[in-house]
DNA sequence: ATTATCTATAGATCTATAGATAATGC
DNA sequence: ATTATCTATAGATCTATAGATAATGC
């Protein structure tokens, strides 16, 4: 015999809602990964978050020591995802580098143009290039050594030079992350063909020649598709 | 028989500073180009400009209407040359589509890559959606029109419909912009490799076949030469 | 007793304005 | 008289903390 609302322990909140579904600390995470991604880190004050997520200010700190550690959170959580399907992709050796590098930045692309909000504009906040967040940048910087390897791995890479490489690899890298750039000035895009644009782009970007684009797509997908 | 130093009109500064040639006004640019591509807007406050510009706070109300004018030149400023490039290029009817392309992404890198801060940084902050900066809106979308009308007159872009059109125009000018996100990672980048590497795989990204390429920059490189 | 929330607030900002002041110009 | 600066400050934030409170759990 219990009233189906509210069994939730402690003080209730003074403005209760729907009931998203989300616990309390994601309902703070989702308003805040809203908020940054449109507003800006400082422009976005801990009172628009917590009247965001339905609570009052003070109470986000019973979830997250500050603002920065709700950046910090979201920060890793978006990149993560990116860098273990990248160790994956580096591992799978049975398939061409080419191949695996095509699949790297599809999958790339994709989590970037999918998912709620534009998230990856939370790599571009100047805020963010603190060394408060290094949490973040040392995964970051691991993904794209990532690039690196397989990009020396193809057969064009291969007759490259140091210099070259890591320019190469500089503009791969760059060239995914402007996903984020075509998302925010157009969110309404097809996100399929833009990850698989995106990924055609890069091959080129990365020498392989016109006519094996084709068949390398083919294998790429094939990739993807198996490991879910 | 006048004294050496200091003949200007009004009240002296508090901190009279070793003069470094600019004017008032344009110390205050400067000073604020730095804090706001490495801060950020809104985490940079107007007292910190001041101060590096040598200054009071209140000063600064002599010369801007406030914060949002001075980013909003800085904006304006920055975007305008590509913009004047651009026109050029697109005008230049005896060249091939493909070099007019090549010198365009060519000379909007170097733009970006070149200057004393990472002004391109600019377009990036969340701050500047808003519609206070209509003004930049408009000259940039002026200046993707330039990227797509080159882009369909090429011979790789006039084979594609509509929507393939604008995803590869998209493309482009994310690629071309991702440079800055490469000087912001590494600021001692050699300025010229990099412009060009740019260009080359934009053109890559159009389609133009590989072959093509080493003749294609050659021909762009005189289009800019030509014009300065 | 434990928990999740609340109210209230200290202390530190930040932007923009009002109005004074110390130069030069005429 | 004009100008470029200054000092002082109003009024509006903003973050984080202290401590109260209204639920459930045992």
């Amino acid at each position: 015999m219990t009233t189906p609302t509210s069994r939730r322990v402690g003080r209730p909140r003074v403005q209760e809602r729907p009931a998203s579904g989300l616990e309390p600390r994601d309902e703070v995470l989702a308003a805040a990964a809203e908020l940054f991604t449109v507003r800006g880190y400082t422009a976005t004050s801990t009172r628009t978050i917590a009247e965001r997520a339905g609570l009052r200010q003070a109470s986000l700190y019973h979830y997250f020591d500050g603002k920065e550690a709700i950046l910090a959170e979201l920060l890793e959580g978006t990149v993560r995802p990116s860098l273990e399907v990248a160790r994956h992709l580096v591992s799978e050796a049975e398939a061409t580098p080419e191949a695996r590098l095509w699949a790297l930045c599809h999958s790339d692309a994709a989590l970037l143009c999918g998912g709620p909000h534009n998230l990856g504009a939370l790599y571009l906040l100047p805020e963010v290039r603190t060394d408060h967040f290094a949490g973040f940048h040392r995964i970051r910087a691991e993904l794209k050594r990532c690039y690196a390897e397989l990009l020396a791995a193809t057969e064009p890479g291969a007759a490259l030079d140091a210099d070259d490489l890591a320019l190469r690899t500089d503009l791969l890298f760059g060239l995914t992350e402007s996903v984020i750039l075509i998302r925010r000035a157009d969110p309404a895009r097809d996100q399929r063909a833009l990850a698989t644009a995106t990924a055609d782009a890069a091959l080129r970007v990365a020498g392989v020649p016109q006519r094996s684009l084709a068949r390398l797509r083919r294998e790429g997908q094939r990739l993807l598709a198996a490991d879910g």
